[in-house]
DNA sequence: TATTGTTATACTCTATAACTATA
DNA sequence: TATAGTTATAGAGTATAACAATA
């Protein structure tokens, strides 16, 4: 049942990322970037379960659109910096908010009690999830 | 939250349906099959979420394993009926078994009222969702 | 020697179009 | 003409291997 529920998220994602102008991987990670600041490219694939040779075009465009910055670290100068510019974090917001909002509309159809518990519940188990796949 | 979820836990199902030879989409149509009578090929391809091309290798492979019964319809002679075999049955039966050992496990990080909500959620936005991609 | 980032390549999965046989 | 099933092909997404730069 998950891994479907999934896809119908992901398909009324897709549109409004188009909107925006932003992929799937683009959106991953300008959230990752805003949520916790990372040090190397590597890490931040990790992070979002990627493959560090996956995310390089990502971040290539999104370097271009001047969304994200990507500067050499100078004290070891083989990793990369990577942080949210200002019209990253705004295209984050923006696009993060609307996407709430078709969530919102979806948990419309559980009871508070409901609500509550597959919250939770998805929060745990996405937790231990991640855990697992370390 | 929910794609890395069902990724994880589909991860955890591919030795389980290894270890029974049956490959993930193969899986699917058996339990497909199992709960409702599916007259044509694209019904099921239909109710399972793939492309009915998609699907032919699969029950290529599932037919000359004996596992499910492909006959013409007699009174529509374009349209194949599909049916479980029992060693079809029992091979569905014992895999989901184990699968849902697996997911009782996770299950345990959630308090009682977490998991009927949790639960109860999934299955009603699920359920809508899958209304919703008709 | 090991690690970060990168490029090129191969592989898998999925979607599209065209064909056949029946209706 | 329309539909069920099939085949072949092209495309997207992903993983693997090899490379340059730096430690």
């Amino acid at each position: 049942m998950i891994v479907p529920l999934g896809k119908s998220l992901v398909a009324d994602e897709l549109p409004i990322l188009e909107r925006h102008g932003l992929s799937m991987w683009e959106y991953v990670v300008l959230n990752a970037l805003d949520e916790r600041p990372t040090r190397t490219q590597s890490a931040l694939a990790d992070a979002i379960g990627a493959d560090k040779t996956r995310i390089i075009p990502v971040l290539d465009e999104l370097q271009r659109r001047r969304l994200i910055k990507r500067r050499p670290d100078e004290s070891d100068r083989r990793v990369r910096l990577l942080s949210l510019t200002a019209d990253g974090l705004r295209v984050r917001t923006a696009t993060q908010a609307e996407i709430q909002r078709g969530e919102e509309e979806r948990l419309r159809a559980l009871t508070p009690t409901q609500r509550r518990g597959f919250l939770a519940g998805l929060q745990i188990l996405s937790a231990a999830a991640g855990d697992a796949d370390r």
